[in-house]
RNA sequence: GGAGAGGUGGCCGAGUGGUCUAAGGCGCACGCCUGGAAAGCGUGUAUCCGUCACAAGCGGGUCAAGGGUUCGAAUCCCUUUCUCUCCGCCA
């Protein structure tokens, strides 16, 4: 949620900024004030009345105490008054307040100044790339058809099993994926994340708290019986661990990462975007996730672009960095790097990390605050990152490292993978 | 799934209709004391909303959440939720 006090004092400019997000706010902007100043004149004229209801019960108080009960009748009856009053009043900021909160919910994060202005992908900015990606050899297969050669892989098997999007790993494809989550937990580790095993599960409230809800529902797996949902990232457990909390100044940056399953509905999603491993209904990933000083959030971000960087060279995979444009920032971002290795075979950039900073957005909504050396308390900013995604790193694993020999392993997961070559 | 007991401030814990403006303790912060420290003593120490300058002060809400009874609720009633114990089932 945005700040309701710089929507009071800038709401030109918060409709300035939405521009970027191709949104036109001005209508909820407009409604949002209004809704404002009905709320805040409505909860005074509660507060005098509930003021002056208390005040009577003292005096009533007081007077069966001295035996002159008998006296509060007359107070009793004004008393029984203020209760009506105060009973269309409640109901009236009931009504208003809801309204106010549904109209803040609907209002995304504003994007940061450097966010370019574009539709789609399209107009994401190239920040930089590492790494040739290489020409595609004249019998270069694509990964789905590596995964079949080599059998470690099987999207028909798992296609019986749960269905489309479901592919079942087998032998030393298991085992190369599980050798990926080892030595991305242990590198988040070394960087000074603390490990965690989130649940996968979680509540309405978490699922609020990180912003999937309402904007994104429909998109995660949700379980009517008890009324929770599939995680569609270890963003949602990791961030909401913070949620109704107060830090400590010192404790900040808070760092944290956990390896988690991840399940998407991607209802919509078609073509080659879904061919192979390129976009599945449940994966694995591992996802980094800092609590930040508001003043170093960004710093923080390029530090874990940086990071994510390293985890790409050891992989020595080519990839490159672009600045999400505004109109493929997510509904909570402020500013969002994607990270892109090139898969040699299909010819074309997976994506396979996201790193966002969403500032103060998700701490408003789920009450995140640190108490600063002086004392106050204020929200404190939110980031995270997958480091990394799996399915496509294994794609461009596949794709790029695939010759006469087999499947070559890179020297950074040989010691979790065991071999060095699939084939 | 069945039966029972509970949820009070950062933590422990008292509190069964008005003096709760929540006792007491621990922790923490500051001060005194000390060569320095410990102990001791003193002071302070939740959060949200409104008013207002996002100050102070003042008003209101919050004792798991929501609703109700009452002039008045941490305390009584209802619903929900979570935790614990026992039984059942089970990786």
């Amino acid at each position: 949620m945005l700040d309701i006090q710089i929507i009071r004092e800038h709401g030109e400019e918060v409709i300035r900024r939405l521009k970027v997000r191709n949104m036109d706010a001005t209508e909820v902007v407009g409604r949002l004030r209004e809704a404002d100043a009905v709320r805040r004149k409505t909860q005074k004229e509660l507060d005098d009345n509930l003021a002056r209801a208390n005040e009577l019960a003292r005096q009533i108080g007081e007077l069966f105490k001295s035996g002159k009960g008998q006296q509060a009748a007359e107070m009793k009856q004004e008393s029984a008054l203020l209760k009506q009053r105060a009973k269309t009043l409640q109901d009236q900021l009931d009504s208003v307040t809801a309204e106010f909160r549904e109209l803040m919910v609907k209002l995304p994060n504003l994007p940061h100044p450097s966010v370019p202005p574009g539709n789609s992908e399209a107009d994401n900015e190239l920040v930089r790339a590492e790494g040739e990606p290489l020409p595609a050899a004249t019998n270069a297969l694509p990964h789905w058809d590596l995964a079949r050669k080599y059998d470690i892989i099987d999207f028909e098997l798992g296609a019986k099993v749960s269905g489309a999007g479901f592919p079942v790993y087998k032998g030393r494809g298991a085992r190369l994926q599980r050798a990926l989550i080892a030595f991305f937990l242990d590198e988040a580790t070394k960087a000074g994340y603390t490990e965690y095993q989130p649940p996968l599960l979680v509540n309405e409230a978490s699922a609020f708290g990180t912003g999937q809800l309402p904007d994104k529902d429909g998109q995660m797996y949700h379980l009517p019986a008890d009324n929770l949902y599939l995680i569609p990232t270890a963003e949602v457990p990791l961030t909401n661990l913070y949620r109704d909390s107060i830090l400590k100044e010192e404790e900040l940056p808070v760092k944290c990462a956990a390896y988690s399953v991840c399940f998407r509905r991607e209802a919509g999603s078609y073509g080659k975007d879904v061919r192979g491993l390129n976009r599945l209904h449940q994966f694995d990933k591992v996802e980094i996730v800092q609590v930040a000083h508001p003043g170093k959030s960004y710093e923080v971000l390029d530090e874990m672009v940086e990071y994510v960087s390293g985890l790409l060279r050891k992989l020595e995979l080519p990839f490159r960095i672009t600045r999400l444009c505004g109109g493929d920032l997510g509904f909570a971002s402020a500013l969002t790097f994607d990270m892109e290795v090139y898969a040699s075979a299909q010819q074309r950039w997976l994506e396979v990390s996201s790193i966002s900073n969403f500032e103060a957005y998700q701490s408003a909504r789920m009450k995140l605050r640190f108490r600063s050396s002086a004392g106050k308390n204020s929200l404190a900013h939110t980031l995270n990152g997958s480091a990394l995604a799996l399915p496509r790193i294994l794609a461009a694993l596949l794709e790029n490292n695939q010759g006469a020999g087999g499947i070559r392993i890179p020297e950074a997961l040989r010691p979790y993978t065991g071999f060095d070559s699939i084939g």
